[in-house]
DNA sequence: CGATTTTGACCCGCGC
DNA sequence: GCGCGGGTCAAAATCG
């Protein structure tokens, strides 16, 4: 059994002590993503400020994952490529960026190894939820099934490789999927109020 | 001028 | 083997 860190940015150093909001949040299963398992979190109250400009304002609607606990097997999603960096071990933490030679796909007989990866759902207006990291977009995709394209990025923290990606349901505009892959080495660059918040309490749930 | 975004091309895995 | 869908790269464009 392989207990992978944290996929939400947030290690275990973060100092907030999640106990009080819990008894807010009731976790209801859902059942389409990717077909994977999903959370949702519904909260009671809180969390519907949705009046706001230019700071983004989200209401999470829960975690999406194949299992409670977060656990990338199977999400099958990333391919590492061992060639310039020792994958032997390092849970899988660095997807190394390939510079230089091109393209990071695995190549036959490699093993892949898989990162962490967490996805929630957040009802929210805007696409970029202010997390506290800073990210740099690589790349975006037309979805198929899915009016809008997924954005893809990456922590522009030196070391740091983990990524995310953001998409909107097209079924529910005012949905934004994010998912999380890999575990942040490095504290938070900026402090968020409400959406560390909101983070640290799905971490009790998801216990990744 | 450095950092970030845009976007087309490329690569890979998978299903048929 | 082929086509499709998804993920990434990297050059060019844009932004602050």
């Amino acid at each position: 059994m392989d207990n992978f860190a944290p996929v939400f940015p947030y290690n275990s150093s973060s100092s907030t002590s999640p106990t009080a909001v819990s008894s807010r949040l009731s976790l209801n299963l859902m059942s389409d993503y990717s077909g994977h398992a999903a959370y949702s979190i519904d909260h009671n109250n809180g969390y519907d400020h949705l009046e706001d400009d230019n700071h983004d304002h989200y209401q999470n609607l829960g975690l999406i994952g194949k299992n409670p606990n977060c656990s990338s097997d199977e999400v099958g999603l990333d391919h590492v490529s061992p060639t310039t960096s020792e994958l032997g071990n390092s849970e899988g933490n660095d997807l190394n960026s390939a510079s230089g030679s091109g393209k990071v796909h695995i190549k036959k007989g490699d093993k892949k190894i898989r990162k962490p990866k967490c996805a929630f759902q957040t009802r929210s207006q805007v696409d970029i939820l202010d997390d506290g990291y800073r990210w740099r977009k690589y790349g975006q995709k037309a979805v198929k099934n899915n009016k809008f394209p997924r954005s893809y990025y990456r922590c522009t923290y030196q070391g740091c490789n983990v990524k995310k990606q953001v998409q909107r349901l097209s079924k529910d505009e005012g949905v934004v999927v994010t998912t999380y892959e890999g575990t942040h080495t490095h504290p938070i660059e900026k402090s968020t109020d409400n959406f560390e918040h909101i983070l640290t309490q799905m971490q009790i749930y998801s216990s990744c």
